[in-house]
DNA sequence: GTACGTGCAAAGGGTTTGCAGCCGC
DNA sequence: GCGGCTGCAAACCCTTTGCACGTAC
């Protein structure tokens, strides 16, 4: 039974006909290694040693986001951060705009209102982005 | 009493103080004419016969943003968009993947559910972000 | 062996910045 | 007149692309 990501993903790559490279592997351990939310240079940090250029990073984060494994959020910078997807669906984030923490929470309900409201428009529904930006507890004190 | 956006930018300005400028009068009489949502480009293009330099744009959005005029919003891609936020408050957007077309939506309900998971995680609230990626109507029978 | 994948470096596109001149106050 | 504002062009940063070489199958 397949179990690890990196397998899944093999079984991903198989079956929609791409090679199943050793690079590609290395940066799916990693991107499951990593606890939290990264962005493409973060990412190609944690894989200096492995020397993995940028330019693959970005071409298999766009498989890894293809695939499902991964899904990009936005934090209002300008460059794009990720987070592996793998059994932790149905979360949002509070974002705190002084310090940059984020606060994940579970989303079930509000996915579940947002699903009556994409019926009602008749939108098929395949991913929701729910985000509260403000000041986190200790910001809002140091205020 | 003042009602126009481009008086309440003007307020906001002395309040801070920020010069008021004919520039900057010219910038969001055209943002607040602006339906719908629009990125820095599409407002320098709406702008150019009066020959604003796109670092001027990029640095009254700013203003507006921080005078809570404007909001920024990621439609999933690279560069930012902006709306526009007097007497609008409170929706959310489904977003089209396949045509990109965005269908706005009253989020009272979700927002208040966000509210009280925000009060629960001792976090300030500021601004709420909902929003649906999937296929409008059109392009999931196109499919 | 062929087609796809990778590294490298260069190009691209959106956004920001330094600076000299201009304009609001 | 002083300090903030603007346009211009260059710089920046993240991301994508072209190409020659390497690797999976």
């Amino acid at each position: 039974m397949l179990t690890k990501p990196e397998e899944l993903f093999e079984e991903f790559l198989r079956r929609q006909g791409f090679n199943v490279t050793e690079t590609r592997r290395k940066i799916v351990r990693k991107v499951f290694s990593l606890h939290g939310h990264f962005d493409a240079t973060e990412l190609w940090d944690a894989l200096r040693d492995d020397k993995v250029s940028i330019a693959t990073i970005y071409r298999t984060l766009e498989l890894l986001e293809r695939a499902g494994f991964v899904r990009r959020v936005s934090f209002g910078e300008a460059h794009a951060h990720y987070e592996h997807v793998l059994g932790r669906d149905d979360h949002g984030h509070l974002v705190c705009r002084r310090c940059g923490r984020v606060i994940e929470f579970e989303s079930k309900r509000i996915k579940t209102l947002l699903q009556e409201i994409a019926d009602r428009n008749e939108f098929v529904l395949q991913e929701a982005i729910v985000q509260g930006f403000g000041l986190c507890r200790d910001c809002r004190e140091g205020r």
